[in-house]
This record gives C-alpha cells, sequence and structure tokens, in this order.
DNA sequence: CCAAAACCCGACCAGCGGTAGAGTTTTATC
DNA sequence: GATAAAACTCTACCGCTGGTCGGGTTTTGG
C-alpha cells in the first residue's frame, strides 16, 4: 500500500516560514498594516508573490500566523504561574512595550477578527485565545481569593475580564502616546484588586 | 469685490453625506470592515463611486468620518456631568451594547490609527480623543476623591488609563463573545474605585 | 534510482481605491 | 431673471493589490 501517504514538507520548510513572519512584522512596524503588502514581503525574503501565498494561503492567513506564533513564544517565555501573584503578567506587559510592531498587528487583527461577521479562522482564533486567558486568571484568581490574598468580593471570572480588557486597551493607548508605561498602570490594577483591610 | 470669496456647500450635500454614513456603517454591520467597499456603498445610495470620494477624499477618510460624528452624537447624548457619579459612561456602554457594528468600526479605525507610524489625521484624532476623555475622567476623579467619595490611593491619571483601557478591551471581548455584560462589568471596575472602610 | 509530493514562479485575473477631465446643477450677485 | 463661478457628478481610466492557474524544478521516502 504506497497510495494516499502523505509526505512531510520539506526540510528547509520550516526555517523559510520563520524567516517570512520575521520579514512581515520588520515591514509591518516601519510601514503600518495596510502598507505591507505580500510583494514587500516577498521581496525581503527574496522569493515571489506566489510562494508566500503557497506557504500560508492568503495575506490575511500570514497575518493570523505571526499572532499566533508570538503568542506560543510569549507562553513558552511567559508561563502563568500558580504560586506568584501576577508578575508574570506584568512582565509580559513590560516585555510588549519593547514589540510595538507586535503590539499594532496584534491589535488590528483581534479587531478585524471582532469585525468578522461570519465564523472565520481568525475569529475563532481570538474567541478560544480570549476564552482559555479568561479561564486561567479566574481560576488563579480564585485560589488567591481563596488563600486571603485577594479581596473575595469580586467574581473570579469578572476580574479575570477586567483585567484582558485593561492589558489591550492599554495597548491602544501607548502606541497612540509612548510616554504611558502599561506595566505601571496593570500593577494598578492588581492594587485595586489586593484584599480590603477591614 | 465680487473675487476670491468662497462658496459653501449645496443645500442638499450635509444630508447626503449623513445618509452615506448610514449606509456606509449598514453594510459594515453585515458584511464586516474589508468587505465594504466605495463601490458598495455608492450603490445603496444610488450614487457613483466618485462621487463619494469627492465628499470624503478617500475611503480612510469616510470610516474616520462615522467615528467622529458618532462621537459627536454620543458627547451630546451622554454629557459627562460632575456631579452624579460614572452613570453617563456606564449608559453609553449600555448603548454602544446595542449597535456592534459601530462598536467595531470603531474598533478597528482606533487600532489602525494605533499602528500609522506617521503622523495622520486619523493618528492625530485619536491622539486628542483619549487625551480629552482622559483629562475628562480624571478631574471627575480628583473631584470625587476631595469628597471622599471615591478611595485616594489612586492617581486621578492613572484611573482614567484604566477606566478607558476597561472600556475598549470589555469592546473587543464582546464582540467576539456578546454573552458578556460590559455595562455590568465596567460597573464592577467603579467598584473597586470605592473608598475603601478603613 | 525513481515516482510522487512539495515547492516555486511567471502570467494572468477581477476588483480595489483613487485621479482626470468634461459636463451639469446650484447659487450668490447684479 | 440672467450670468458666471463654484459645487457637484459621472465615465473612463490608472496602478496596484490579493489571489488563481498551470507547468517546470527540487526534494524526499521507498
Amino acid at each position: 500500500m504506497a497510495t494516499g501517504a502523505p509526505r512531510g514538507q520539506y526540510a528547509k520548510t520550516e526555517q523559510f516560514r520563520l524567516d517570512v513572519l520575521d520579514a512581515a512584522l520588520r515591514i509591518l512596524a516601519e510601514r503600518g498594516f495596510d502598507a505591507t503588502t505580500l510583494q514587500l514581503v516577498a521581496e525581503e525574503v527574496g522569493r515571489s508573490k506566489a510562494g508566500l501565498l503557497h506557504h500560508f494561503g492568503s495575506r490575511e492567513a500570514l497575518m493570523l500566523e505571526i499572532v499566533r506564533h508570538r503568542d506560543e513564544v510569549d507562553r513558552a517565555a511567559y508561563p502563568a504561574r500558580d504560586d506568584g501573584r501576577f508578575e508574570a503578567s506584568v512582565s509580559l506587559v513590560a516585555h510588549n512595550a519593547t514589540v510595538p510592531g507586535l503590539v499594532a498587528l496584534f491589535a488590528v487583527v483581534a479587531s478585524l477578527a471582532a469585525t468578522d461577521t461570519a465564523p472565520t479562522a481568525r475569529r475563532e482564533y481570538f474567541r478560544t485565545r480570549y476564552a482559555r486567558n479568561r479561564e486561567g486568571f479566574a481560576r488563579r484568581i480564585a485560589a488567591l481569593q481563596r488563600d486571603g490574598a485577594l479581596r473575595d468580593d469580586i467574581a473570579p471570572q469578572a476580574a479575570a475580564r477586567l483585567i484582558l480588557a485593561t492589558m489591550d486597551g492599554l495597548q491602544t493607548q501607548w502606541l497612540l502616546d509612548p510616554g504611558i508605561d502599561m506595566a505601571d498602570d496593570l500593577r494598578t490594577l492588581f492594587a485595586l484588586l489586593a484584599p480590603l483591610p477591614g
């Protein structure tokens, strides 16, 4: 039975895909979202436009892939630990302040996903992404409340929604006004969640 | 001297412009951002694509104009009163939950403005918009703190940034998952700002 | 060594936002 | 009410975009 056996990709393909993501991000950072065309990215990596489409399917999919890959890297570098407070989140936000291109791309793709009227891969990715993050925060919040390390008059799910909303919203303000210290403001929110003295 | 005197627009022009904004918003709501082309909007209002460009200059300017007009209407309908708490803000957010098309457009245009690498009309509009809103919130927060109606261990400017960030971030989550009650969550944030019993 | 799968590209396509310029309608002024 | 300029409107056209197609080239497992 030699039929129907699918073959994997070439050895160099994975590295090439990573190179493309990198090149695209570089162009995004210096030209913005609309001006980042497949043609420009193709030139940057020394390939043809059609070649990129072979690997990523569409421009939209390429953009989503950058976000997806960034999420993977971040999740490995900033694992949400159950024991500590929210220091990992603050560190991640502080790190984001060094990569405006990625932050900007994330904001655009997320909002475009939110405008998708029908279920698309883009929309579904962000739906599950938010659901997963909310769940993670809610779980840790509930644990901290049991330990008396957090005020317990707030529903964990509600607090999780607020934290994620704050992180996203601060990014927009920071992109427009880089003087804002996102990490500092996020810490302020966590301070509001500290247990009450009474 | 009859020379050089600029003449205003035709009588029907203003109404036509409003009709275009309305039509564009309708298409945005049911087709999403990318699929809302000038051609489609032009057909909806029974004019040509070039006619729209004459009035708005570009597609980007048209999109920004929808946001700008919406801001005007909202500012008239939900004036930020100094005396009350933040009920006007909660009402505005509750109202937003009835117009997903506008909320989605706002998110996209704001994030695109944030990706503009050079200063554009779009970017400048949102910069001043956020600055103005932050200033308004900070002023009211400071007043409430003096009255003992709000905890005073938070800098008014920081609290203002958090409130705006939360409002924006909740919109993204709500667009992806309409089960979320934005007004309710915003009220939760205000509850966190309530004065401490100690 | 050898098919078959994966890759790669030039040529092409429809549709996009935007421009040019000529024709039409409105309007302030006399 | 005539008139001339400004405001409006449209058709034709442009460059470019994302995306498709088909056929050559390279890699790869057996």
